[in-house]
DNA sequence: CATTTAAATAAGTAAACAATTATATTAGTG
DNA sequence: CACTAATATAATTGTTTACTTATTTAAATG
């Protein structure tokens, strides 16, 4: 049972577009920060700030591997947020465009 | 399955605080817009204009019952949104302070 | 150990949004 | 039918938040 205060907050944390495609890009697999950049078609300085939302929120997990940075979903222990990710649309194809040596 | 755009709107509207404890109110029972300004300890226009979006949303219902206009819940065909809300603290106490006369 | 590169942080700007104050509807009832 | 009371709308203000540009940090590897 959550305060209403935590539950706006981590519904403020997952509404925002940006984010949200970012976990549903994370359903599919880790991503490092410039595979997200790629996608999204944006700034590294934007994704690095919704990244660090997102961990400081608990959402996703990061661990160093080589010179990137890898980000991964972190939601088994938040069900509504699990729910909602479900129900998003695979980000499959989108995720298959990545050039393999994008990132070098 | 939904879109992320259409997802991220309606996370966008109920993770305001105000809106998601109009919400929560009005789990426990129907309430007029006097009945929620007074617990809101807000401005009547302010709840008017949280009420409208979530009407537009489709998240609550309205009949107007004599002089008052009654709001109620409308999530039955929103699964997520349900789930939500029932894990948001019961808002009983906080229902049961209304004055029985607070709107005349 | 210096260089390179991925990512983070800082600072500034612009847009979105909630809250306020003021005014207008609207319907019920004397 | 006029008056009152409840709610809606309009206009304004202030805050929050996302995005951009510029700069810094930090680690890997040659």
């Amino acid at each position: 049972m959550a305060t209403i205060e935590e539950l706006s907050e981590q519904l403020k944390l997952i509404s925002d577009k940006s984010r949200l495609t970012i976990l549903a890009l994370l359903k599919e697999r880790e991503m490092c920060v410039c595979d997200i950049v790629e996608i999204l078609e944006t700034t590294q300085p934007n994704v690095s700030q919704h990244l660090k939302k997102l961990k400081n929120g608990g959402m996703v997990h990061e661990t160093r591997r080589g010179h990137w940075i890898y980000y991964s979903l972190n939601v088994e222990d938040k069900p509504h947020v699990k729910k909602i990710l479900d129900d998003l649309p695979s980000m499959r194809d989108r995720v298959a465009l990545l050039r393999k040596e994008s990132c070098d």
